[in-house]
RNA sequence: GGACAGGUGGCCGAGUGGUUAAAGGCAGCAGACUGUAAAUCUGCCCGUGCAAGCGUACGCUGGUUCGAAUCCAGCCCUGUCCA
């Protein structure tokens, strides 16, 4: 309920209903790499609302607060940051790392949580948590950050930028899961495929090495096994074959973005229904400058009608973004 | 509580009475070139409409004016310094 200082802005704040829908949401996607079961090498999944809701305000700043200076706090970056640029930092949100540490704490006392791994930028709440957990029970824990995962136009794959890449199927289908990572920078191509499969380190070395054009065979194998690992293998194979067939082919798999309408409709209805213009007008936009086709013909004019029958009609906006037109 | 500075489109940031749906940059989308890549060049980038236009928009609410993002008043919010 109490986030991270946001170098932007102050966070909204959830309700704790939201929040609480969030914490399912997170663990469904989970599963998908972790066992959350009952034996003991199996993953646990902890809501430290179990010891942060009942704090006493005056004991926790007793106990736990005299062991952080402001002006150690100051220093940290996401507080700097802030700081620097003349935003405002709540007293709440300045909070988050004596929380973040306090954490640490309890779970270390709770379960016997040695480690703490997190990205980069979580390297001074982490480093918190290590000295509290010294301080008050003398313990030894430790820390892992690792870099946060750039691309290499230097944009962050964070969740709030643009053209994020979401885990669940309802942010984004399976089709376009995949090719996210068909369409990899060329000098990405070997990190990712460290980083986000489990492919062997000899077979990404052989892809590493393609060149050229040769270098798509090597992001097939990487939107293959990434969309596997997060989707299953039904779901990857699924889409590929969506992927060959239409962009190999020039014929649509079913697993492209679909639109159904029980009538003809027009163009541009179809354009912004199936998600590819946020507006008519830039429907209108995208017909006047020559992206939009329909089964591969360039539709010119903006009040054409596109007939709906029983075969699913092709419609695509520029080369990469294609999508069905069905019937219902 | 006081003094000063500020709140502009997804973000940054110009703009101090009309020619401002608001310069420029970033991000984004499309076209050309390619390999469903990058770089580069070009176009687009509030909504609606075929269009003229209309609607909405510069923290909020009022006011002045033929006309306000721009002037005035009150309020809200932020920063810096002071108490």
């Amino acid at each position: 309920l109490i986030g991270d200082p946001k170098p932007g802005s102050e966070r909204s704040l959830l309700a704790s209903t939201d929040a609480e829908a969030n914490v399912h949401l997170i663990k469904g996607q989970l599963e998908h790499f972790l066992d959350f079961g009952s034996r003991p090498t199996d993953a646990v999944m902890v809501n430290n609302a179990d010891w942060l809701d009942t704090l006493s305000y005056i004991p926790f700043l007793r106990d736990v607060g005299r062991h952080f200076t402001i002006n150690r706090m100051l220093t940290f970056d996401s507080v700097k940051l802030r700081l620097d640029r003349e935003q405002p930092l709540t007293f709440l949100e300045f909070n988050y790392m004596i929380l973040q540490a306090y954490d640490f704490l309890e779970l270390s006392r709770r379960l016997g949580c040695k480690l703490q791994m997190g990205g980069s930028d979580q390297w001074g709440n982490i480093v918190n948590g290590i000295e509290l957990n010294r301080r008050i029970d003398g313990t030894e824990v430790f820390g892992v950050t690792t870099p946060l995962i750039t691309k290499s136009d230097g944009s962050k794959m964070g969740k709030s930028v643009n053209g994020a890449i979401w885990l669940h199927e309802d942010q984004l289908s399976h089709y376009e899961y995949w090719q996210f990572w068909r369409n990899t920078d060329d000098r990405d191509v070997g990190k990712f495929l460290r980083l986000f499969t489990d492919l062997p380190l000899s077979e990404i070395a052989r892809l590493e090495t393609l060149e050229g054009a040769a270098i798509n065979d090597a992001k097939i194998a990487l939107a293959n096994a990434a969309t596997s690992l997060c989707r299953g293998a039904q779901a990857a194979s699924t889409a590929a074959e969506t992927a060959r067939k239409t962009f190999e082919e020039g014929a649509s798999g079913d697993d492209l973005p679909t639109f159904a309408s029980l009538a003809p409709i027009t163009i541009i209805d179809a354009l912004v229904g199936i998600g590819f213009a946020s507006s008519k007008g830039e429907a209108k936009r995208k017909i006047a400058e020559g992206a939009v086709r329909i089964d591969d013909l360039i539709v010119t004019n903006p009040e054409y009608i596109v007939p709906i029958g029983v075969n699913p009609v092709k419609l695509s906006l520029g080369k990469k973004r294609h999508g069905l037109l069905v019937s219902g």
